[in-house]
DNA sequence: GCCCTTTTTGTGGAAATCCACAAAAAGGGG
DNA sequence: CCCCTTTTTGTGGATTTCCACAAAAAGGGC
């Protein structure tokens, strides 16, 4: 009998056990790991269809496929039992007929081998060999997943170090990730995930899938590196050489983030921010604090931070803490601006907030005034009031711009 | 003979002495310094004529009543002999008729008795008195001077000590000033003069003069220290204890001192700025800087800075030195600019420049096209290519502001 | 020279702003 | 309650902005 056609399955890699039971099978096959990921696939047929050349292609089943296999209970079915499963060709996909098994050991799914029938269905005695198989790469597998979380363990801790600041040379980067066997994107940036919804895990989970999952079909490309820290996730994404449109990518790339999540799970249950973008490692710990700087702008100006995410876009609110460190060490006070709090605090009245307002609509009085719930003479009005008690000159950009800034340094200081 | 009629001039303080010569001319008089500051006058007849109230009132000979002996070259007269000089009546500057004469130590004059003929000509016997009390007074008027000499060096010296911040604690430098004998005034501000004339002497003169000149008729009172550093002039100034005006003090004294030295000299010799209020004396060092500041910033964007002289009034300016440390550290480029920048050079284009003259106009298309000299759709156009070329959103006060800023900086840098 | 794109200028109409002036409404103190 | 000031709202008209569309001008490449 042929008990032993794998006997050499220790001594082989991936890719030629993949050759080999395609040969034996006389179909083409792919090696899939637990989430889908392309392990290794057969030479011969690679044609064959859509399905097909798209995993390769992308490393990956595409999400049309799995999804409709998820639907059709085809994965359940095939992670509930150790026997090789006949699936019909399914065209709208690109699928076509199937022979798939799942290799597992105990209850866990270790990974699949999917054989396209396009020379001629399976006989039972090639199903036996699938069986074969599927049992004798268990041990391969599991090496593989054991040395492969290993390393992302290693990957983690190194990541926090950077992150803390714990090693910060270009260099020192750069050679311990090449240690460690990861490749570092460049220009990167650190992107940052948070959500406060109960169920945070299957956030996450998500979100780690979309990570996994966009990384190739999106502009911004090449996560390497995902940590998670209390209710966030915090990745080191980059890569595409063009510094000029790093910013678009990234806002897009958080944007269809979110966008998705948001689909999934409704409301606004996530928040998302990003660095600005860096060539050299030594700037990683930095680039990490922008991001959590925008998080804490967001955290308190929330009306002023909406479609915001990059630090690159906070504008004055990046300076913000620089402000007031300053004004606190030379007491700073706006002193048109005390005038106008004198003056609201005697009177009741609300010049404050109607220049506030008026200051963010850009000077547009109708705007504003709707903006208001109030006639825009009123506004008009008050805006007169208001240069004549502070003796503010709306004329002036400067004085424009230090009121606005002085204001929301003040709403700022109010918060906290 | 009465050769001896002021035999107890060594132990008379002058007020004395003034009512004792006043008493032997039969008249009233005052005794003044060089400068023809007011040191004493006689008790009687006060109330005689106008100049002499003033002079006791103010503390100082009137500035008209000065400039008109100077032109009759009275004072010339004066100083140039030992002799009492007869003056007639002016009365368009409220002057009565008066006898004079200087106190000199060899050619150098110590200071005057005026002597106002209300009651009868003085004699020939009662000039000679003068001459006597005139000469009998040298010595006197000497120590007082020396006095004088030496506690504004001690003053001086004292000033430099706060304004280097060699002493820096509230207590310290209120037990110290009470040790010299000076009274700082609370709140107050370090204020500062430049000029670049070739004759800067003058200036400084004339800014001199003006400070002590103003320092009673004006709403900022009390100018104890005054030092000299190179073409500058920093002078503390203060008083007052409303806070709430002061700033609006602050800047019409300054104001008012360079209308006059430009009245004076022509042209814009001198530049004049101030620190911010404050109260306790631990700020000095502080608030010299921040005048320092303000002077920079004159140097560096002459334009923007127009009619802004107070720390206070800097705005955004005040605070571009944070933010060019903050945009170095983290290497910051405004990705909007840059492209602008970058759309500039290809094209050779004037975005940029459009952009700013804008901005400066708080977005008045009218104003920035008639200051650009193109035709307002023109402007239009330019500012519509503006943000498809940079993506800049002119709605979003954030986004405009921090374009104002980054402009305004990169201007900034490209001048040093 | 021509062709092409980019830029500037012009026209016209709807909407918004600015200003002066006045009527109404609100609020506070005697 | 009335009187007074402050605030809000209303009206009308000159000016400005905003937009769409088009003609003219400028400049670059072939």
């Amino acid at each position: 009998m042929s008990e032993k056609p794998f006997s050499q399955i220790e001594s082989l890699d991936f890719t030629d056990l993949a050759d080999l039971i395609s040969e034996r099978v006389h179909n083409p096959i792919t090696i899939e790991d637990f989430n889908h990921r392309l392990i290794a696939y057969s030479t011969h047929g690679n044609w064959t269809d859509q399905a097909r050349m798209e995993t390769i292609m992308g490393r990956r089943v595409p999400e049309t496929v799995l999804n409709r296999l998820w639907q059709d209970g085809v994965i359940q079915q095939l992670m509930g039992c150790d026997d090789p499963i006949r699936i019909q060709a399914k065209n709208e996909v690109g699928l076509g007929d199937r022979v798939a098994i799942s290799i597992r050991k105990g209850q866990g799914v270790l990974g699949y081998i999917w054989v396209q029938e396009v020379n001629q269905p399976l006989s039972e005695k090639e199903m036996q060999l699938l069986r074969f198989a599927a049992k004798g790469m268990i041990p391969k597998l599991y090496q593989r997943q054991t040395k492969r979380r290993i390393q992302q363990e290693k990957s983690k801790e190194f990541f926090w170090e950077m992150l803390l600041g714990q090693v910060s040379s270009h260099q020192e980067i750069q050679t311990k990730a090449e240690d460690i066997g990861i490749k570092l994107p460049r220009p990167f940036s650190i992107f940052l995930f948070e959500s406060h919804l109960p169920d945070y895990e299957s956030v996450q989970k998500e979100l780690v899938y979309l990570l996994h999952n966009l990384k190739d079909s999106f502009p911004l490309t090449q996560f390497p590196l995902v940590v998670t820290d209390q209710r966030r996730l915090v990745v080191m994404g980059g890569g595409g050489d063009a510094r000029l449109d790093f910013h678009e990518r990234s806002q897009r790339f958080v944007l269809d983030i979110l966008q998705r999540i948001q689909d999934r799970f409704g409301g606004l249950p996530v928040n998302g921010m990003y660095g600005m973008a860096y060539s050299s490692f030594s700037f990683v710990q930095l680039c990490y604090h922008q991001a959590l700087a925008v998080l804490r702008a967001k955290k308190h100006l929330p009306q002023e931070m909406k479609g915001i995410f990059g630090y690159d876009d906070l504008g004055i609110y990046r300076l913000l803490p620089s402000f007031v460190e300053k004004n606190e060490a030379e007491s700073y006070v706006n002193y048109r601006l005390e005038k106008l709090i004198r003056y609201d605090k005697d009177n009741q009245s609300h010049l404050l907030q109607t220049l506030e307002v008026y200051l963010d609509c850009v000077g547009r009085v109708n705007v504003a005034s709707q903006y208001l719930h109030i006639h825009p003479n009123t506004l008009a009005y008050r805006l007169r009031r208001i240069t004549e008690v502070s003796g503010l000159n709306l004329d002036d950009p400067n004085q424009r711009i230090s009121m606005f800034i002085d204001l929301k340094l003040m709403k700022l200081s109010l918060l906290q």
